[in-house]
DNA sequence: CGGAATGTTGAGACTAGTCAACCATAGTGG
DNA sequence: CCACTATGGTTGACTAGTCTCAACATTCCG
């Protein structure tokens, strides 16, 4: 099905690298897309791996009676199509203007035959894309609204350029957002409010985040994850000082 | 992380019998636990996979506070434990009696890069193990919760000896479906009332679940699928044949 | 400037959660 | 054999959080 994995180990070389490599006309296979074009339906044929190049992507799931979800949101250096053979269950759209990269199926795992390490690099992508589930399943099926956002915008921060950063660009809309968070829309926007008006983030434009407080932010989010909080963490006297 | 995959595609031979021939002291490496037993904890380092022999294991989540999520139920064929490298996020236990073959992550590895066949196997499950994660969180994040349980009782029952068995035996108690479908305990119990006070099932013991109307089920289960039910659809002349 | 798309806010409805009591079953020990 | 207990499951009354529907605000474009 695919999920994003950019998680970049420090000692091994990314996936995308390795991929690139592995491609001899690497750049002829990279394709642009604009904002809201499919990528691949679902019950296309499973034919390609696609790896996320520039801007941001969404692998989507609807319903016969217009519900949706988000399964997820793949960004540069992300890869996806990891769906079994036969035909996919997640749609992929482009969120704005974006770019991919389609790899043939066979080429890679005749590849992955060759390469132990192209191949450990795939077969570890697929477990990150499990393991990545597990705190949205988490998420979805056991945390109230407030604690949904807190997570996706700490995990936003996390992913974003520099991890440090405080500032938060949006790409995808509300809906996109409410979707990934099994939320509606209005829930979200009432979310954002509360924030707002607790003094955790501000909202210098609707696509835009400054997370004012990213501490208290946090441990909202990690009320459902016991474990290590996503992206480096910082002391709570690191914060205050930031914020001050 | 590791979810079910024993969805044996008629054509290939299953994960199982790959991993079996693969490893010729394969009998030595199978382990019994007992209800309730761990077999991983959440932070132990991943030094294996599993392979489910017997019995029934779930993959879980806990928060601090106590909340609970089932990631995933695990029958005989399915392997777990497919998370990256570094430390489990997922607590894997014994429903009941059960048994599951340890396999060593590293020698298992090694046979990949020896044999393409065992290599898109293990590579192929852990794609249909993020596949099932789909239906899952569709599931959780925008289903009610009657189209949750009728989800899992055709699930199960799809997943079952027979998959036109009509009686599926719960092996997991309430806690566990209401984890696993992000619900109350109070409400899969309600729900299971609704059910059988509609009709559509009946409930002899509390653990075995007599499906009367597949068809109702299924529809009610599909709701957040558009795609095709799990497992062997009949026609609704068929089904009310059946029931009558 | 007007219109469309996107986002916010409010009021009320409704589903599922919470808390508490009760029931069923299976052991256990007198 | 029968209390007695522990565990698991059901039911009821009430609450609360989120959804729904509707109005309104904002932003973006042509």
């Amino acid at each position: 099905m695919a999920y994003a994995f950019n998680h970049r180990t420090k000692n091994a070389p990314c996936i995308g690298e390795l991929l690139s490599a592995a491609f001899p006309h690497f750049d002829a296979l990279i394709v642009p897309f604009g904002p809201g074009q499919e990528v691949t339906g679902e019950g296309d044929p499973t034919e390609n791996f696609f790896l996320v190049m520039r801007g941001l992507f969404r692998g989507v799931k609807f319903t016969c009676d217009g519900r949706r979800q988000v399964f997820a949101f793949y960004m540069p250096g992300d890869l996806c199509g990891l769906e079994p053979e036969g035909s996919h269950k997640l749609t992929i759209e482009a969120v704005d203007c974006a770019a991919m990269a389609i790899l043939p199926r066979h080429a890679c795992r005749f590849r992955m035959n060759d390469d132990p390490e192209l191949n450990a690099a795939l077969f570890d992508g697929a477990t990150r894309a499990l393991a990545l589930t597990i705190d949205h399943m988490m998420m979805v099926g056991r945390s109230s609204a407030e604690e949904r956002l807190a997570w996706f915008l700490t995990m936003l921060a996390a992913r974003s350029a520099s991890p440090n950063a405080r500032a938060v660009d949006l790409a995808m809309q509300r809906q996109d957002i409410a979707d990934y968070l099994g939320l509606t829309i209005e829930t979200v926007s009432r979310t954002f409010t509360l924030f707002r008006d607790r003094g955790l983030v501000s909202l210098p434009h609707k696509r835009r985040v400054l997370i004012l407080r990213p501490d208290a932010l946090a441990r909202l989010a990690a009320a459902d994850r016991d474990a290590e909080p996503i992206g480096p963490v910082r002391s709570d006297e690191d914060m205050e000082a930031a914020v001050a």
